[in-house]
DNA sequence: CGATCACCCTGAAACGATTCAGAAGCCGCA
DNA sequence: TGCGGCTTCTGAATCGTTTCAGGGTGATCG
């Protein structure tokens, strides 16, 4: 006969005191370090003894060893904290970071690794509220073996969070601690490449879409004090790619911008206020491949042709980036997501890693060309 | 002074025990309950102490109670474990299923409750690294308080193993199961509405893009045998609308096909299969709007106009659709996630929590209209 | 002045498992 | 018979907390 319907048999589901490890042993009249054995180590008892414990177990609604008493006592909970600076939800719909998220966590799978999702919470909308709510809470109360940390600034309390339990940790395109291994990729250096390209084409007028720049999300043009103290490392460091290639030209102008999201909507808005408010402008520098989604939206709606009367580049290459025909800055992203993987675990099984920086490399399709012979008489 | 760097003060990071309450307590003279008080009832001890208590941490490199002992001391992770059935990547790729999962971070992130990410692996390349494998190791052995299924199939190994767990469970769009509730939407509902209007529309001959429909993912058309045992009540149901809506009209023929992925490209190929082989049909079913945005674009390569010559219908009514203009069925997505939330929290807090199954509706863009006047003329 | 109460603090028992160092029994070998 | 070695099983310590049931104080009240 098939074995009986096991789950809490006796009385209501869920009624009394949850079955332990100690009622199948006093059950079965053998020791507790049998029934441990039992799920653990096959061999460590006859296969006759093991039949019965695991029957007994069964009988009884015993689920087996309770995985939280069994990480404390392992000292090991083969968890791994991914700490995402942004709400989840911008981790779901950013295409990038989706794309990285999922290479990591194939990566750590193989390990029998788990993933914790640490999502900073979504800004409260009353300040009070947030007041008494401290964000980091979840990473300093989180039960894991090392954590990632994806996308935060420099200053971030998550970040100083992270740093503070004193696990594996490796950050990811982030400033180095010394604390933590850092995997990042060349972003200055792809950044650099992108404007070159552009001003070796002749542009001289460029407008630049930014990620965020610090915690506090803002919109619009970026000052120089703004500029002066970008808190998330991708933005500063391509923002100095982007101004490092100017430097040979002085009579280039470059006219950043700040978008509060990385979307396309927010992309095509920000590209309209920046052609409105210079119409000198000829070629647009995005951060993201979805920004510059945004920014081809807006030459559309504006009936500008590209690359003909705007070029645009855009910066990650996304899979969907290569049928926009879009020039772009390639950066290996789901390669990063291994070499993440591959350094925690290497720091999990106690030995150093060596942080990595990744090359980039600029990519050339269609939309980018020289500016319009003469832009100079289309001024104002 | 500002204290002095707190972490590992003494020889080299990590090197022998970790700091312990109780070496705290020791270094006091206190007892360890003191000390876990100083930590979670601030208004158990006077102030002054716990100010050196605390203090007496920061210089022994102590990081505060370790979250595995409190967890299982007090019974409880604030974990939830979602699982989805299928790799992690795909979850991040499917705007429908990454808004889903979006939305129920959100509803939980709010009462301290992390999210524990439970993918099932990648299948192994060879199927005996597959075989010794167990990819149910990670959802037994989670540290959870509670369980949400995401897009398992029926016959998962994934749910059964979840069930087992005996831990409050919320199912989403599932067959309901007595030991968890089931959180869905009306599929069948609004797949007959949108069969439905295609038919008033006029329509005799219908292709239908269905999502996967086992866990062995297949491709091509749908024989009635395969019809017969789909294990994905999303995809069963939906298919079961449609057949619905055809019953008043024994004449209409529908034709069935299964993509791997729910991907445009697949979308793409299959209708472009389907339109080769059928070439009287003049209009698709699809079970996703990324499938409609897949036969959008196979009908764009083959030079038909939409909705002239082929009309196109949806399932979700994703953010993007409505400025694709698609006719498609709508579902609350991000209120589901919301409902998952309200119910896994209802649950934990030891209540039961009532099943409940959202409306779908039918939003007629503009993909869809009456068929070309003589489609018989165009056979073969 | 004795009783009461609030305030701080402590001892010790859980929580549910893993694991180490044997013990008991049995076999074979010398 | 004595002894080492193997298999199988057990006792007890331990992991790092939380929390309950008090035990001392000193102040307040009648």
């Amino acid at each position: 006969m098939p074995p009986a319907k096991p789950s809490t048999a006796p009385g209501s589901p869920r009624a009394g005191g949850r079955v332990t490890l100690r009622d199948v042993a006093r059950a079965l009249g053998v020791s507790v370090a049998t029934v441990s054995n039992a799920y653990n180590r096959p061999d460590q008892l006859s296969a006759d003894l093991r039949q019965r414990v695991l029957q007994a177990a069964r009988d009884l609604g015993y689920t087996g060893p309770d995985p939280l008493a069994r990480s404390l006592r392992r000292g090991r909970t083969d968890v791994l904290g991914v700490v995402y600076g942004a709400p989840l939800e911008y981790a779901f719909a950013d295409p990038a970071a989706a794309l990285f998220l999922g290479s990591v966590t194939r990566a750590v799978q193989g390990q029998d690794l788990n993933v914790l999702l640490l999502a900073s919470p979504h800004a409260a909308p009353c300040p009070s509220a947030a007041a008494n709510h401290d964000p980091t809470g979840p990473v300093r109360g989180a039960s894991v073996d090392g954590f990632i940390v994806y996308c935060t600034a420099e200053d971030s309390p998550l970040l100083r969070a992270v740093l503070e339990r004193g696990l594996p940790t490796v950050l990811v395109d982030q400033e180095c601690h010394e604390e933590a291994v850092n995997i990042g990729i060349d972003d200055a250096g792809g950044a650099q490449a992108a404007a070159t390209h552009l001003l070796s084409l002749g542009h001289r007028h460029l407008g630049v879409l930014c990620l965020q720049l610090s915690e506090q999300r803002a919109s619009g043009p970026v000052s120089p004090a703004r500029e002066a103290q970008v808190s998330y490392r991708t933005s500063s460091q391509r923002l100095r790619g982007y101004r490092a290639a100017t430097h040979a030209h002085p009579e280039v102008t470059l006219h950043p911008t700040e978008v509060i999201h990385n979307t396309p909507q927010a992309g095509e808005a920000l590209t309209l206020d920046l052609l409105r408010s210079h119409p000198d402008i000829t070629a647009v520098l995005c951060m993201s491949d979805v920004l510059a989604q945004g920014a081809l939206r807006a030459a559309a709606s504006l009936g500008l042709r590209v690359p003909e009367d705007l070029s645009v580049v855009g910066f990650d290459d996304l899979p969907g980036s290569e049928s926009l025909n879009l020039t772009t800055v390639w950066q290996p992203t789901g390669d990063k997501g291994e070499q993440v993987g591959q350094a925690i675990l290497t720091l999990l099984a106690g030995h150093p890693a060596p942080p990595v920086t990744l090359p980039t490399r600029l990519v050339v399709r269609g939309t980018t060309a020289p500016p319009a012979p003469q832009p100079q008489a289309a001024r104002d």
